[in-house]
DNA sequence: ACCATATATATGTTTAACCGTATATTAAAT
DNA sequence: ATTTAATATACGGTTAAACATATATATGGT
């Protein structure tokens, strides 16, 4: 499934999806405890919004062991990767988006990061 | 004002207001009455969408007698004039987008128009 | 001053989206 | 087989957005 205009814009007009995707978008791949920690959102309403991206193929999901990691989907239409390429760029220093990214960089214990590196 | 990206994607979100704002993108400034016809919907409705993007600082309105004029606001920031660029170029040959470009194409009596050109 | 045209806003209602809480699913470990 | 951890979904309630209709405002012409 590929997102149109319509279900794309629908999609970023909430706040929870759009700093999900932000982060995705300058982090590549994260799993569900990851964005729960970064935003400080509680687990099933970060859930059900990667449901709402991933029903509309803006995201894709893999399952490893415990965790689900989310990406933004590789076979997005150019035009709406533009989109969110161009939006992330934009945001890249301002409140809530670059908080998300420094309280993501400092969470303890994240799955796939070795223990002692 | 100028729209952030929430509010920006907000407005984007709801068809006639994409549909408008492609339109506006495209042609450049339009009257109500002008998008009125290409989008087929009434008046009060086109003109509550277009207050919408106004008071978000997406267009930008100029009186000339009867008629508003509606553009995209040249203040606009540059990473929301290429949300917008971009997402008009990938709808510029499916419904109801190129739709609406041919049936304001078509439409009798454009204000503006010289009558006997 | 009055009328016609273009546009804007106000009102009450309906529809859709989001929320928190509770519960179900899945995978790994013991 | 049970338990624990990570994630997903279901349910009912609340909020916000959109709608159609009616009315107000503004401009220009007679």
């Amino acid at each position: 499934m590929q997102p149109t205009p319509d279900s794309l814009f629908r999609a970023l007009a909430d706040p929870t999806r759009l700093r999900s995707l932000v982060l995705l978008q300058r982090e590549g791949e994260l799993c569900v405890c990851e964005l729960t920690h970064a935003l400080d959102i509680i687990q099933p309403k970060i859930s059900r919004h990667l449901a709402i991206l991933r029903e509309d193929g803006i995201v894709s999901d893999r399952r490893a062991g415990h965790w689900v990691y989310y990406q933004l989907n590789p076979d997005l239409p150019v035009w709406a990767q533009t989109v969110i390429e161009v939006t992330t760029a934009s945001v890249h220093d301002v409140a809530p988006y670059a908080d998300d990214h420094a309280v993501l960089a400092d969470m303890p214990n994240r799955p796939g990061t070795r223990c002692c590196a």
